[in-house]
DNA sequence: TTCTTATTTAAGCAATTACTAAAATAACAA
DNA sequence: TTGTTATTTTAGTAATTGCTTAAATAAGAA
C-alpha cells in the first residue's frame, strides 16, 4: 500500500507524534465537519444558502424557478442541507419554507460577506 | 426539462427576479468560492489544513506518515489545494514544505478554532 | 556519472455525486 | 369524493472524485 521511497531521515519525530494523535484525537469532528463543509462545497447548494441569507425564506419552488433547474433537483439539495442541520423548514399550507439554522448563518457569514462584496463591486 | 406542476400563485415576482439578478451577477464568484470549499470540504484536505495551521509547515512525507496514506495520493491533494492557492510551497534542499496562505489562514480559521474547541474538550 | 532520497505525474479503477424522469405523498379546494 | 398544487422519494445514468500502482522528475551524495 504504501510507497516507501521516503524515509525521511531529518523528520521531527516528535512533531509526527503529536500531529498523529491530534488526528487521532479529532477523527470524528474532521469528518463531521468535512461532511458539512462539502455540502456548502456545490455551486448550487452555496446559492440556496446565500439566497436563503439574503431572503431568510423561501420555498423549493422559488428557488427552482430562481436557479433554472427541476424542482426535484433542488428538493434533494435542500433536504441533504436539512438533515446536516443546514436549514430547517416551517410549512404554510401547502408550501414549505426553508431557511438558514441561526448556527450556520453564523459559521457561514464570513463567505456571504465575500459574496456581499463582490455584489457591491459587480454594480459599479 | 421541468417538472411543471408547481406554479406559484403566491410567489412573490419582485423577489423571484431580485434572486435571478443576484445569482446571474455573482455566478462567477459562487463558483469560485464553492470550488474553494469543496476542497476543504474533504476530510484528508481538511485535517491537511489543520495540520498545517497548527505546524506551520509540514512535507508530503510527513503529512503521508501522521495520516497513514500513500505519499502519491497526499502530493495529489497538496497539489489541487495549491492551484486553488491554499497553500504555498518553499524548498528545503530535496524537501518542500507546504504551509497555509495567509488568505485561507484567515477565512477558515472559524473552522479551525471549532477543531480547537474539541480538542480541549476532548483531553478533559 | 550513478545511487539515493523526495516528490510529482499519469493511467486506471471503484465509489460517490448530481441530475432526470416518473411515481408517491400531502394539503387544500370544489 | 375527485382534482389541483406543492413537495418528496425512488430508480437509473453520466460525470466526478479519491485512491493505487508505476513511471517520471529533481536535488544532493558518493
Amino acid at each position: 500500500m504504501e510507497n516507501n521511497s521516503c524515509i525521511r531521515q531529518q523528520a521531527d519525530i516528535e512533531q509526527i507524534n503529536r500531529c498523529k494523535e491530534t488526528v487521532s484525537e479529532l477523527s470524528e469532528t474532521f469528518d463531521y465537519l468535512a461532511n458539512g463543509l462539502s455540502l456548502v462545497g456545490n455551486s448550487v447548494r452555496l446559492k440556496i444558502l446565500y439566497l436563503l441569507f439574503e431572503e431568510k425564506r423561501l420555498c423549493v419552488c422559488d428557488l427552482s424557478d430562481i436557479l433554472g433547474m427541476n424542482i426535484s433537483a433542488i428538493s434533494q439539495h435542500l433536504r441533504k442541507m436539512k438533515d446536516r442541520n443546514l436549514l430547517e423548514t416551517e410549512r404554510d399550507a401547502q408550501t414549505i419554507f426553508y431557511s438558514l439554522t441561526l448556527e450556520y448563518s453564523t459559521l457561514l457569514n464570513p463567505f456571504f460577506e465575500i459574496l456581499d462584496k463582490n455584489k457591491i463591486l459587480e454594480t459599479i
